[in-house]
DNA sequence: CTAAGGACCTGTCGGC
DNA sequence: TGCCGACAGGTCCTTA
């Protein structure tokens, strides 16, 4: 389900309810995730105050006095605020209760996504080897074209690629590639500096747009206060195969790359 | 170092 | 209606 924007969506949602909140009691239902969550989580974080809640690429970082509580969503997650007399559901993993009565309740049927704890968030290994944020200054045209000389690597994979810069997903990377007019196997060090500005501003200018949209809504993505997303209306390519382009009007493509499905236009794209 | 493929899981959808 | 295969928003790990 989230991409970024899902994330970040999702984190405008639950601080609002959580943010210097006291964290009264954790429940865990089911610690197999993609790493098994930890009893670190429980005997480090109980009884401490949420100061804020952070993002860095998909990660949401809850942080206290004590430490850091790190929430990736993976592929079907999903965080919202309830009632904790709610009845929990087959994939209600966990429920982290607050002072205002509230709690958070997380939600995962794939169980790719992870719960984890760190005292140290500047040297975790998750998170110390990421790529720029593609929505701060540093991330522009001259810095991703710097980092694709040499590259030869499909474009796509490569912009997906969490070394080079966070948070662009399989929806948006296609989306991105398509503003941009740049075909989806075009090597990455074969791009001019020209064309990876223009990728550059297309990847910060749909990001930023389906955040503020709410995310994009495909089967049930819900937002932290379970209001839907709206950017779905917005794809141009995504799921489209078949359906005419909306700038030229030709049949749009398929292709799988790096075990991913792919969207673009044939004429468009170069 | 780079690039490619596998792995982890459950739910849903389309076709027969 | 039921069964079966294909596919799904992520990303770490292994292999070459």
């Amino acid at each position: 389900m989230p991409e970024l924007p899902e994330v970040e969506t999702s984190r405008r949602g639950i601080a609002p309810w959580i943010e210097q909140q006291r964290i009264m009691s954790i429940t865990v239902r089911e610690r197999r995730l993609r790493w098994p969550i930890p009893d670190a989580l429980e005997n480090n974080l109980t009884g401490q105050v949420v100061n804020g809640i952070r993002r860095r690429a998909k990660y949401l970082l809850f942080e206290t006095d004590n430490g850091t509580a790190i929430l990736h969503l993976g592929m079907s997650g999903s965080v919202r605020i309830i009632d904790p007399d709610e009845p929990a559901g087959k994939h209600d993993h966990v429920d982290i209760l607050f002072g205002n009565g509230k709690a958070l309740r997380f939600r995962d049927p794939r169980r790719f996504g992870s719960l984890l704890w760190t005292d140290d968030i500047e040297t975790h290994p998750l998170l110390c080897n990421l790529g720029p944020e593609p929505l701060d200054d540093i991330f522009d045209g001259s810095y991703l074209w710097q980092e694709a000389q040499g590259r030869r690597v499909a474009i796509k994979p490569f912009i997906m690629n969490a070394k080079v810069v966070v948070g662009v997903g399989n929806i948006y990377a296609s989306e991105c590639l398509f503003i941009a007019g740049i075909h989806p196997k075009r090597r990455a060090g074969r791009i001019s500096k020209v064309r990876m500005l223009a990728l550059a501003s297309a990847i910060k200018t749909v990001l930023q747009r389906a955040i503020e949209a709410g995310g994009t809504t495909l089967r049930d993505f819900h937002g932290g206060d379970g209001e839907p997303g709206y950017f779905q209306q917005q794809l141009d390519v995504y799921g489209r195969a078949g359906e005419p382009c909306r700038r030229c009007d030709h049949d749009l493509s398929m292709v799988v790359l790096g075990q991913r499905s792919t969207f673009y236009c044939k004429r468009c794209q170069r």
